[in-house]
DNA sequence: ACTACATTGCAACTATGTTGCAAAAATTGT
DNA sequence: ACAATTTTTGCAACATAGTTGCAATGTAGT
């Protein structure tokens, strides 16, 4: 249904160059949740996605698609406290496997909404012994700086 | 039921007196699962608590209870990238409406514990402008020390 | 021991996430 | 452009997780 749609020139979209460039076969439903990551500022909760799709792809689907984001590094995970992960996508260092957002993550208390806080990285840690950290997850809470200002 | 127990010579159980300390009356439920937490050298999901507890108590009183807890600063929630929040003991300086947990967070992959790590401190971080915090969840997650020498 | 208040269990409900399978679509090779 | 192969999707059914209202029971203070 969809057949690789390029743009006159020949040049895929960006949607379609970035699913290609992490092996990962082009459908709607792929393009169009991708598409919701790329218009977006701030992460989005499984929730967000099904409400602003409609009833386009079925539920089962947006989970799926988003486990195979996750699994070949288009997006990552952050947890949260509240029992509602967002994904957000992943720079360009993410691949198949393997994740290196090492970036901290900052949800409004106010608003709800969830950032990348790209430019400030995670410290270092010291671990007590035999511990071996693989991943590390750093979540702020807080106020943001559209709701601070109330 | 209750009664409010004693020892012999006049003493609250410790458990009896964590719940006087933050205000919370003393039932069956509650000293059951705050003795679960005293007893646990790593943090509990609701889970683990419904399974220790048997059929002693409702499902509902274990979540109604975990929150009343939560609120008045006797254990602290921990994230996860995994859907399944675990709680811990907090430390002495939190109480109602305010805790001070500071301590960085362990996740061991391959036994599932949840370790507080309390001599591991989350350092001070700089937010961007207009950005306040006022919690920040650090959780490791990777091989602990029973584990990495497999 | 009595009263006022808080907690519990039950039932019903909502939300969230998973699995198997047949139909549909995407990819690959010609 | 077509057919063959592989992957993805939607559906249905199921499984798990969390919430709410309310009557009954238990706790705390006098």
């Amino acid at each position: 249904m969809i057949a690789n749609k390029k743009y006159k020139d020949g040049r895929l979209s960006s949607v379609m160059e970035t699913l290609k460039k992490h092996h990962v076969s082009i459908t709607d439903s792929r393009n169009a949740i991708l598409s919701l990551f790329m218009e977006s500022d701030s992460a989005l909760a499984h929730m967000d996605i099904e409400s602003r799709t409609g009833d386009d792809f079925d539920r089962v689907t947006i989970y799926r698609t988003l486990q195979t984001f996750v699994d070949k590094g288009i997006i990552h995970t952050i947890p949260s406290a509240d029992n509602s992960i967002r994904y957000a996508l992943c720079k360009e260092a993410c691949r198949e496997g393997h994740h290196h957002d090492n970036h901290i993550h900052f949800m409004c208390d106010d608003c709800g909404t969830t950032y990348c806080l790209d430019h400030v990285q995670i410290p270092d840690m010291q671990l007590p012994g035999g511990f071996f950290a693989t991943r590390t997850d750093m979540v702020v809470s807080g106020s943001c700086n559209k709701c601070i200002r109330k």
